[in-house]
RNA sequence: GGGCCCGUAGCUCAGCUUGGAUAGAGCGGCGCUCUCCUAAUAAAUAAAAACAGGAGAAAGGCGUAGGCCGGGGGUUCAAAUCCCCCCGGGCCCGCCA
């Protein structure tokens, strides 16, 4: 999309070009948005260099040759550098733009690239604790972003109802003999903790838990009805706490229809391959494996062969998945048959696999996220390395794994087996938001919107702590500071935008960039809301929401500063007052569409 | 044995992709900062201040102190940023998932 930052620096190419007789390309890059002015070049660097000259008298020189432009009101050398003030013109262009392309403003140009995303991941049969939650919420904002950017995106969430985990919790339901009460994913995992502690410690538990797992495993038996009814409840209770904080999928894998639809073509298909090899002798004798070289990335393994089919024939976990990611490339024939999984707040329904039901087009991707903890890279490159080897290079080089850092306690890490997670669940630390929220509303509102209003405000001081840093850096959980509600916070931004929204609720007047002069507090601040664009791709190339964060917050202290400085509706120059109404529409703007690439949603009020 | 990630102010973190101007925020510390309205009583009138209650856009704003950017070496005109080594913390290399 036409993005008034790009037009300015191409001027300034054109400008510097011109003066330094040279190419505007190769002074394109060198243009930065700048502390010291608006825009500054870097380009007598360049020129010192294959000159050998003092990029200071380059700088001067080009400086003096300058043209003017309507643009810029100034442009002066600074040493090496080249400054570039914006002119009136160029600050109400900027406003212009904003409020013409209102949520648009700030996004990527259509492609028809589809992106799959695969988020969270959690294993059926425990509540989501705040690490889950982490998970949720990073793969939520990047889906937002890359949609934003341009990109049509699929959410999908992969559900394993054929692991050990759901083994043990259906064996907890069927002999521990308690009754469902409370939320379901709640109990579920409490069950969970308990069959976990027999499972290590009593035989005979185990035996049986084993035994469960291989009759879910082979399907068609009242076992395996059993434990896929098990973990589609537990997804529905899970799904409550993800609707709360606004978290929404368009599909649902589950293990067991992958093993029952796509597994067998797959790893036929693996093994007619040169990437997959089978051990005629020693230690892996009868399995399929991948040779890993020390080029692969991860240097000396201690196993360099990566078992991907076990003697018997099943696969192990990354060989399931090896298959799985080869059907989200279009590369098997054999299709999954979907069904309804539930109807979302969002007014969309999600779709789970399922053994019948319509053929439907999910998957066939031009490129795969996968948001998976940190502790997982290595079974991820190894699906990457697999791909290489197969020659679907395009396909390596899309298969991404947003890998995050675990959230942890101050004195332990949270475990589902152990049960640390008991106490500081999503749902808890959501309750525990919403509240502390409620008792700071000061508005006479009815409760039903004093309590709308405090899940918005809450969700978002959660959502917020966990998007504010980037995802390689370890949180240690404390509640003042996921619940924070000043400063560094979601809170903080949604108040910006409220401010925005009650001042131009207050008139009638029609915001109108009328003035061609601004005082520096609106200078900062339109400066810092052309940027959007900028950050937008730069978190979507990176997948890293947390420039979002970091820049949403830089325009609502930058709002907040220009309205102590600047009245608004009080200032009596009509032409000023309109043209600061437009400020805070375009604020307005920008805050909305940044925040909502959080996946943050603005209260009118609060 | 090897690989990956993290180390920046007392604390929590941005900045590192693509080297460049004085290394930025928040929390915490210290200090500063509002505007308007109000019955009754009293009062010749007016002004100022204090107190009580309420309203607003203060969930705000401003200033200030606080840094061998983990340590050492190298590359470069220039290093928080690139390269190498080391230290501290975490994670990973299973016929588990």
């Amino acid at each position: 999309m036409y993005d008034l930052l790009i037009t300015f620096r191409k001027e300034i190419a054109q400008l510097v070009a011109d003066a330094a007789g040279t190419d505007p390309k190769e002074v394109l890059p060198t243009i930065e948005v700048s502390k010291v002015s608006d825009l500054a070049c870097k380009y007598p660097f360049i020129l010192a260099k294959q000159r050998k000259e003092n990029p200071v008298k380059i700088s001067s020189d080009i400086c003096k040759k300058i043209k003017t432009s309507d643009f810029f009101s100034k442009v002066e050398s600074a040493g090496p550098y080249i400054n570039f003030y914006f002119s009136g013109f160029a600050y109400s262009k900027i406003l212009e733009d904003i409020i013409s392309k209102k949520e648009r403003f700030g996004a990527g140009e259509q492609t028809n690239e589809k992106v799959l995303i695969e988020f969270p991941s959690v294993n059926p049969n425990k509540p989501w604790h705040i690490g889950h939650l982490r998970n949720a919420i990073l793969g939520n904002s990047v889906a937002r972003i890359l949609e934003f950017d341009g990109k049509t995106v699929e959410r999908m969430d992969y559900i394993d109802d054929l692991g050990l985990q759901v083994a043990q919790s259906l064996w907890g339901v069927m002999n521990l003999g308690a009754k469902p009460e409370g939320k379901f994913d709640n109990w579920l995992g409490q069950q969970y903790v308990e069959v976990s502690k027999k499972f290590e410690t009593d035989s005979k538990v185990a035996d049986s838990v084993r035994n469960i797992l291989k009759k879910m495993e082979e399907g068609n038996n009242e076992v395996a009805t059993k434990g896929r009814e098990l973990a589609e409840n537990c997804v529905r209770a899970q799904y409550e706490t993800s609707f709360n904080f606004g978290i929404y999928h368009d599909v649902l894998v589950f293990e067991s229809d992958i093993m029952h639809t796509i597994f067998k073509e797959g790893s036929e298909f693996l093994k007619t391959t040169d990437a997959v090899v089978l051990e005629k002798g020693g230690k892996n004798a009868g399995c399929w494996v991948v040779k890993l070289t020390e080029d692969f990335g991860f240097g000396k393994l201690e196993n360099p062969d990566k078992i991907l089919i076990r003697s018997d024939g099943t696969a192990v976990y990354t060989g399931k998945d090896v298959i799985f990611h080869l059907w989200k490339f279009g590369k098997l024939k054999n299709r999954f048959n979907y069904q309804k999984f539930l109807d979302q707040p969002n007014n969309t329904t999600a779709f789970m696999t399922s053994e019948s039901g319509t053929k439907m087009d999910f998957a066939n991707a031009s490129s795969a996220i996968n948001v998976i903890g940190v502790e997982q890279k290595y079974p991820q490159k190894v699906i990457v390395e697999v791909f290489k080897r197969l020659g679907f290079d395009k396909d390596a080089e899309s298969l991404k794994h947003l890998s995050y850092e675990h959230v942890g306690l101050p004195e332990a890490k949270f475990s589902g087996r152990a049960g640390t997670w008991v106490g500081f669940t999503a749902d808890a630390l959501f309750f525990e938001a919403c509240n502390l929220v409620k008792e700071k509303i000061k508005l006479d509102v009815p409760d039903s919107e004093k309590e709308k209003i405090s899940q918005l405000v809450g969700s978002s001081a959660i959502k917020f702590a966990l998007l504010k840093t980037s995802s390689d850096k370890k949180i240690t959980f404390k509640w003042e500071e996921a619940l924070s509600l000043e400063g560094d916070s979601g809170p903080y931004a949604q108040y910006a935008y409220v401010r925005t929204n009650g001042i131009l609720g207050k008139t009638k007047e029609k915001p109108e960039v009328t003035i061609a002069e601004f005082n520096n507090s609106e200078k900062e601040l339109i400066k810092k809301l052309a940027q959007l664009s900028v950050v937008v791709s730069r978190c979507s190339k990176e997948l890293a929401p947390h420039h979002l964060s970091q820049y949403s917050l830089e325009v609502a202290a930058d709002f907040s500063s220009f309205y102590a400085n600047s009245h608004v509706l009080n200032e009596e120059d009509e032409k000023i007052r309109k043209s600061r109404l437009a400020i805070t529409l375009a604020t307005a703007i920008v805050l909305k569409n940044s925040l909502s690439l959080l996946g943050i949603d603005c209260p009118d009020r609060m």
